[in-house]
Order: structure tokens, then C-alpha cells, then sequence
RNA sequence: GGCGACGUGGCCGAGUGGCUAGGCAGAGGUCUGCAAAACCUCGUACAGCGGUUCGAUUCCGCUCGUCGCCUCCA
């Protein structure tokens, strides 16, 4: 398999430090407020890695953390008048409750910076022993002028960038570019004691100490979003290897913004879609093949046509399963089904380009293509399976079995209960009589006003060669 | 100023040194009382200018344009 590293700037062969095993860190939320449809991006795309992983053999171990002491947490608590531990927790548990209602399963490992702070003193202590850092004022800042590696995952060089501005009141730093990967807190503060005094974590260190902690040296793949590169994750390599003398993470993913009006979707633009907001009025699969429909290091348009494309992606999706399930029903056993040597091939086509395609740095957007030809596939099978009335169910069953596993793998779990009239309440399955009766009688006004009332409910009807049929919509 | 990415048919969006992406929308047809769903047919697009090549959308250079990052953004 093929992944693309940014460490490395190209596509590598994926190979892992442990054979069978990969170990996957997910740079997670911030909890100074609620999550919004691009932070979302690089929570579904790992979630796909990890299933992918899995569905060829590998053991996959996924860690999500989620950072709850930060300055921005403190900032937020203080204009809102609360505990910034308060605020903290309940901006998790809402993360959690978005991300569960958005269908995202929980990672395996899903750590919190607070519940971590032995661990990060420790890793602090070891940057200052051995003179990578140094403490001052209290806090501990890191000497980027020691860490010959600084600028290797972003190409940024130090003395070019613009620097002007690095050095905040309260500082004092040997250079500008030394980033403080433990802070003195200032009085009221969350504070937790350290050999330099009451302080609190710094620049991203929770994501050092805890990789490390449950992944180990030299793990397989670091990701996140595509800003998080510089100085995030530079600086993250910087704690980290300027402690163990090299190996870090091993790959680096990083997934493209999602953006409105061809611009960046972040909370400082103001251009926010919140996750809570858009589950409100879409189905959280639409946002998955929104997602899917493109490479995950794309930039990707939040628009409406998008979405509304997505929605049509689900929409057939829906179709082809319940075509599957109409056909196998209305079709006798008697008759010969018809040749289904088509069906067969694309069935094992399907496999092979939607492998192909999630072996090639994760080809979603050909992954679903590869599945939209089997839908067609299907389709045509169950056409000719109409006419004859006949069906080959086990082959039907076979190639809607494939469609359902793979897309499970991306993320998109679709029920009987999506697409399926058979629950219908009474009163709309004596409508569908009602409507019959009035086409018997070719009163059409009568017969389409049922049909209106029917849809009004939030069914559709398909009338197929063996009766109409209810379709949940 | 520095680093990086990108410009594909009406729209979205893969991909490739010569061979079908796919979806949506649209046109025509089949089916239907009309629809819906589905099927069939239909679009020769790769920002511009040079270069390499038998041949470039694909490789190289330049130009134009867009976007991201350059200290706390996913």
C-alpha cells in the first residue's frame, strides 16, 4: 500500500515498525468550543484508514486525544465566567456527543492532556536535562537553534520566517523562535505543580507524551489537518526526538481543508458550519460521502450543491439495495433466473478497483467509483431479473453483500430500515389500496392525491411489475 | 519575503506519456395513466505560452490565477 508522507513529500510503501500492527495518532479537538464540519474531516478519514487497515489483516491501534487545558480554554472560561476545567469538560462530552450522533466510533485509545500531566513534566524534565530546553520565568522553552532537524515536515527554514511577532508580554526567551513547552500559570489559573512551580502544558506537548506513551517510539502514522504541519507538528517532532535522538512518528498524514467560498472554514474567518447544526438537517452520511468524493488531501467546497450531490450519492446507494430486496421478493423461484455471468465479473472487479484504489494513499473518491459500478451493475442485473421474473438471489445477495461491506468501510451503513415499506403504518399501507382501487378506476385525480398524502408521510411509492411499493424516503 | 499545494467537460471530482473514471445536472429513448426508481444512448474536458517526445492533459520551464501555512487553526 502506498501512503503519501509529507515528512517525505511522496508517496512511500507503507510499511509498518511492527509487521501486522500500525499505530495511528490523531491530533483531536481542542475543547474551548464546538466542533464544526471541517475539524470533522480528519476525524472520518482516519476512521476509514482504520477500518480500511483492518479489513486487510492489520492490527490497528487509533489514538484520539482530546486537549483540554490550553489557552484558549482559559480565555473562553474567563468571557464566560466559569472554571476553565468546567468548560473544558462539557466541550468534551458535547465532542463526544457529536462525534457518537455523527456515527463516529470511539477510538481505541481517546486520552485527555489533563489526565496526563505526570507524563508531560517527565517529558519536559528530559528536554531540560539535557539542555534542550530551558526554564524561564517559570516556564520551559524549548531551544530551537539545538534541534538540527527544525523545518524538515513543514520546509519551513528558521531564518526566514517572519518572526516579528513571537515574542508575547511576560517572555523571556533566548530567541524568538523557542516555543514554551511548559508555562507558569498566573494566579487563578489551572495550575499543576512542577519542578519549575505551578504551571501548565505548553505548546502541544499532551500530543508528544501521550503518542509516545501509548503508541512508542518510532509509530506509524501522525496525522491531522494540513495547518496543523507548521508549527504544530514541527514542533511536536522537535519535543519529541530532541529527547529519544530520532523516531518520532514514522509517516505523516495530513488532510486538505474544507472550505466555503473557496476559503478556509475556521472559527477566526467566522466561517463555521457547526457539526450539531448540520445533523440537524442532513443525514450524517451525506457529510461522509461529501467527504468521501474527494481525496483527502483536496481542499474540499462546503457548498449546498455539494451536499446536495452527497445526498444523491446516498440516495442511489439506498436505490440499489432496495432493488436488491424488491426483486429477490417479487421474483418466483420457478422460473430461470437470467444469466448473471455480467453480475459475477463486476463482482470481483469491484473488489479489486476499490482495493486497488484505497491501496493507492487512499483513493476514496475511485473507491466509491469502483462501488457506483456495481450499483449499476446490480441494476442491470435486477432489470433483466424483472423481466424475467426470476432472480438468482444468492448471486444478488452475494453482490449486495460486497456493496454493503465496502461501504461499511468508508463509512456509510445502510439498513432495511433506510429504504424499507414493509413497516409502514396501516392507514398508509390502506392508502396505497386506496390509490390502486382509484386507478382501477382510472380516477387519477384520486389516485395521485393518495400518492401526495403518502409522500406527505414520508414515504414514496414505486409501482413495480408486481404492485406498487412503499419506499421510506 | 519564505514554504507548500492546486488550476480537468454545465457543476463536483478521480486519473493517465497514446487505451471508459465516477457522481450530479441536462437531452433523447424504454417502463408508467402520469410520476418515481431503474436501464439504454448522448458530452472528446484537461488555465495560457514555450520545450522534451513519433505523440502531452500527463514530464520540464515560464506566465497568469486560486488556496493553505509561516507560533498556539482540524
Amino acid at each position: 500500500m502506498k501512503i503519501y508522507n509529507t515528512l517525505a513529500r511522496r508517496k512511500e510503501e507503507f510499511a509498518t515498525r511492527d509487521p501486522g500492527t500500525a499505530g495511528i495518532y490523531v491530533c483531536g479537538p481542542t475543547v474551548y468550543g464546538l466542533i464544526h464540519v471541517g475539524n470533522a474531516r480528519p476525524y472520518v478519514f482516519f476512521a476509514v484508514l482504520a477500518r480500511y487497515l483492518r479489513s486487510i489483516g492489520y492490527d490497528v491501534k487509533l489514538v484520539e486525544n482530546i486537549t483540554d487545558i490550553d489557552d484558549k480554554i482559559i480565555e473562553r472560561a474567563n468571557h464566560e465566567g466559569m472554571a476553565p476545567g468546567r468548560l473544558a469538560a462539557a466541550f468534551s462530552r458535547a465532542y463526544v456527543d457529536d462525534t457518537l450522533k455523527f456515527g463516529l466510533e470511539r477510538p481505541d485509545v481517546e486520552p485527555k492532556a489533563t489526565e496526563h500531566i505526570q507524563e508531560i513534566i517527565d517529558h519536559c524534565r528530559r528536554l531540560v536535562d539535557t539542555g534542550m530546553a530551558y526554564e524561564s520565568g517559570g516556564s520551559v522553552y524549548f531551544r530551537v537553534d539545538r534541534f538540527a532537524g527544525y523545518g524538515k515536515l513543514s520546509g519551513q527554514k528558521t531564518g526566514q520566517m517572519k518572526h516579528c511577532e513571537l515574542v508575547r508580554e511576560g517572555e523571556a526567551k533566548e530567541s524568538p523562535l523557542d516555543f514554551a513547552v511548559w508555562k507558569a500559570s498566573k494566579p487563578g489559573e489551572p495550575s499543576w505543580e512542577s519542578p519549575w512551580g505551578p504551571g501548565r502544558p505548553g505548546w502541544h506537548i499532551e500530543c508528544t507524551a501521550m503518542s509516545l506513551k501509548y503508541l512508542g517510539q518510532s509509530f506509524d502514522i501522525h496525522g491531522g489537518g494540513r495547518d496543523l504541519i507548521f508549527p504544530h507538528h514541527e514542533n511536536e517532532i522537535a519535543q519529541a526526538e530532541a529527547v529519544s535522538g530520532g523516531g518520532f512518528a514514522r509517516g505523516w498524514m495530513h488532510v486538505g481543508m474544507i472550505t466555503t467560498k473557496e476559503e478556509k472554514m475556521s472559527k477566526s474567518v467566522g466561517n463555521i458550519f457547526l457539526l450539531r447544526e448540520f445533523l440537524k438537517q442532513y443525514d450524517p452520511r451525506v457529510l461522509i460521502l461529501f467527504f468521501m468524493g474527494a481525496h483527502y488531501r483536496s481542499p474540499l467546497e462546503f457548498s449546498e450543491v455539494n451536499l446536495e450531490e452527497a445526498a444523491g450519492r446516498l440516495e442511489r446507494f439506498k436505490n440499489c439495495f432496495w432493488k436488491v430486496d424488491s426483486v429477490i421478493g417479487e421474483t418466483a423461484a420457478a422460473a430461470a433466473p437470467p444469466e448473471g455471468r455480467l453480475l459475477e465479473d463486476s463482482i470481483g472487479l469491484t473488489a479489486q478497483q476499490f482495493e486497488a484504489e484505497m491501496q493507492d494513499d487512499v483513493n476514496t473518491a475511485g473507491a466509491l467509483a469502483a462501488l457506483f459500478g456495481l450499483v449499476r451493475s446490480i441494476n442491470e442485473y435486477a432489470e433483466l431479473a424483472s423481466a424475467a421474473g426470476s432472480a438468482d438471489a444468492g448471486l444478488l445477495g452475494r453482490a449486495s453483500d460486497l456493496l454493503r461491506r465496502l461501504l461499511g468501510i468508508l463509512g456509510v451503513e445502510i439498513t432495511e430500515a433506510d429504504y424499507a415499506g414493509k413497516a409502514a403504518p396501516q392507514e398508509l399501507l390502506d392508502l396505497v389500496a386506496l390509490r390502486e382501487q382509484a386507478r382501477r378506476e382510472k380516477d387519477f385525480a384520486a389516485a395521485d392525491a393518495a400518492r401526495d398524502r403518502i409522500a406527505a408521510a414520508g414515504y414514496e411509492i414505486r409501482d413495480t411489475p408486481t404492485g406498487p411499493k412503499l419506499v421510506k424516503k
